[in-house]
DNA sequence: CATGAATGAGATTTCATTCAT
DNA sequence: AATGAATGAAATCTCATTCAT
């Protein structure tokens, strides 16, 4: 109510605070993947991070303020680790297989953050949309090119990317989190060929 | 004293019972749709619904009960609506026509029930692979269907299943949640498109 | 913040609701007399209402709510008290002397409104200026009259009014709040001479 | 380890440390003023006194620790400035007036101080007392010897003192607390003849 | 002398649920 | 069948104070 700044930033802090708000947002990370934001406490969180309940609010203004670095850093991450594993390869469609390859390798080591993000829905829905626009933009402008070499036929981008972005999301969540691995061969390269025949230019 | 029966059954309910129970969970939807389970408070419920707070107590076990029965009402309705919406269609490629239809049709007059859907994944995950696996089921016949017809290549069917309701989960999410309209032409023309590309049989 | 109906009237309550709704406010006052309101604590109020904790809130919006009925009740009927004590007097120096004294009982009575008052200017201070404002207009308007009858000198009423009830509240604040007791006859003589002298017409 | 000395003096520190404790003192002053004790934190006056947290304590044993040194100075610049002005005076109707001039010249400067005064009969009821006992005193001394002197009807000293006390006080708060001006010409005219026709003798 | 990280007790408020009527 | 009063556990957040550096 009376708050007069913002959380302190990594920078200003001393190595040993570092640590705290480090050890922190882990404990956050975790809680909040296992309980969703509503049943995650901050009692809990401290608990987990081994400090005190006031400790937390040394480094974080609210239970939200952390939720919401969680969910932007979980998309920087994401949308990183994508655009590093496309890096350097020429065709669309190879782009299109590393890029489902790379999410899922990353869903499976961060299987709490995919249920984070879906909780932000109901916590704060413009941190929601924006974690998929920025997806999707990122989409857009590889569709894009990849219709104007001639190798993609021509559509909307934002409806293909939505779809894909779609395809992606439930086929991780349908192998990844309910069963806890990675799909199947047969099924990566049926999704793999439905994508291919559906968006290839006929040669 | 414990409860030790479960939530009164319309059959055993008088005109009156029946009534009450109705408003209730009308409200219910109406509550759980616009704040999500956690935030929604069962005063608030009531109290929309115009009856005392005790009063739901003696229709519904717990907040999770209702709950529950309004996500399975929600499968029920949008699967009949689907398999309705496709009755007597010759090909597999007008029943998907007509099934995103039906859909996106659906999802536009329950708005808040898609809300409460998704939030089932916090509440009770066994319900929330359920709604999911229920659809995908109805989806699978199909497909095994088209292929056998030979209308459809061969493929995974449930891999299948799965990306095509992550598209139009995703074509839902888009555009009828967060731009209240369904989606425009041409995105719908183009994800036609992408299916039939990508899963009809060359002739 | 999510609150949606104003304090429950007496009007609308049962008979046992009434009975807690006025434990509570006794509690509450005798609370706030003793620690001012900052340090009182709802869970002090409840406890010595003999109440839960939760219950204070079926009655009360918020601590600060409680607080403001407390000094508008107290206002009230410190000025009903007043106009009372003065009634059918046929002179403003009987009246002056009247109030005088029925403003020593009350605060006698009720020593811990006297302090529940001053803490307004900290909680609400448009709550503090309207209680006094209410105390002043009554006062104006007998000192009016008595100017117009040609008892009272001719001045600005409003200034004569402030600096009467800061006359009565430091004698009530030294005398009865400070020794517990009504100020000696000879206090309340000479205060009461200094009111005639300094207001009286010559005659 | 507990502190077992008093506050640093200004007296033991170094030219530095001297303007380190100014400063805080300053920003007590301002912030109780604006808050009140209770809603005043530590946090906001070092922050306003631009220094860390620490550094507090490292000038004052705690929270009501400056608090009191601070209704203390306030006491006893009020009463200086008080006896500064009426200096000199021959009569003392002079001196009421003049009084009545410096006491509403300094709240108008001091509006916070005059707020914090009042704070402290929840703080240190004993405090509060004081400082009222201490401007009593003096008062009573000037009364008592305009009695003597003849020019002064004869009454219980203390009794007028508080009288006369509570008159500028709540003529101070209407006008300089509640309007932000000194009191218009006829207000301060009347509140003097009131004063001067009921306690001058008759010539 | 000064810092800023850490603490933990305590405050207000919410809410699902029970129960006597 | 329906009510509404009552509960008490739990949640978030604040803040004076301590202490190692």
């Amino acid at each position: 109510m009376r708050r007069l700044v913002a959380d302190p930033q990594t920078s200003t802090l001393t190595a040993r605070g570092r640590r705290t708000r480090a050890k922190l947002l882990g404990a956050a990370e975790r809680v909040f993947g296992e309980q969703g934001f509503e049943r995650a406490s901050i009692v809990e969180i401290t608990r987990a991070a081994g400090v005190a309940q006031g400790t937390f609010y040394v480094y974080f203004e609210s239970k939200q303020s952390v939720y919401t670095q969680l969910v932007d850093t979980l998309g920087t991450t994401l949308r990183r680790r994508l655009s590093e594993a496309v890096e350097g390869l020429q065709t669309r469609m190879e782009v299109e297989e590393a890029g489902l390859e790379a999410f899922l390798a990353f869903i499976r080591e961060h299987r709490h953050l995919y249920k984070i993000v879906r909780q932000a829905e109901f916590v704060d829905e413009s941190l929601y949309r924006s974690y998929y626009a920025k997806l999707a933009e990122g989409y857009v402008r590889g569709l894009r090119a990849a219709m104007t070499s001639g190798e993609f036929r021509s559509f909307d981008p934002e409806a293909i990317a939505y779809a894909l972005m779609g395809i992606f999301d439930f086929i991780g969540m349908r192998w990844v989190l309910w069963e806890d691995t990675l799909p199947p061969a047969e099924v990566r390269r049926d999704v793999l060929a439905f994508l291919g025949r559906g968006l290839l230019a006929e040669r």
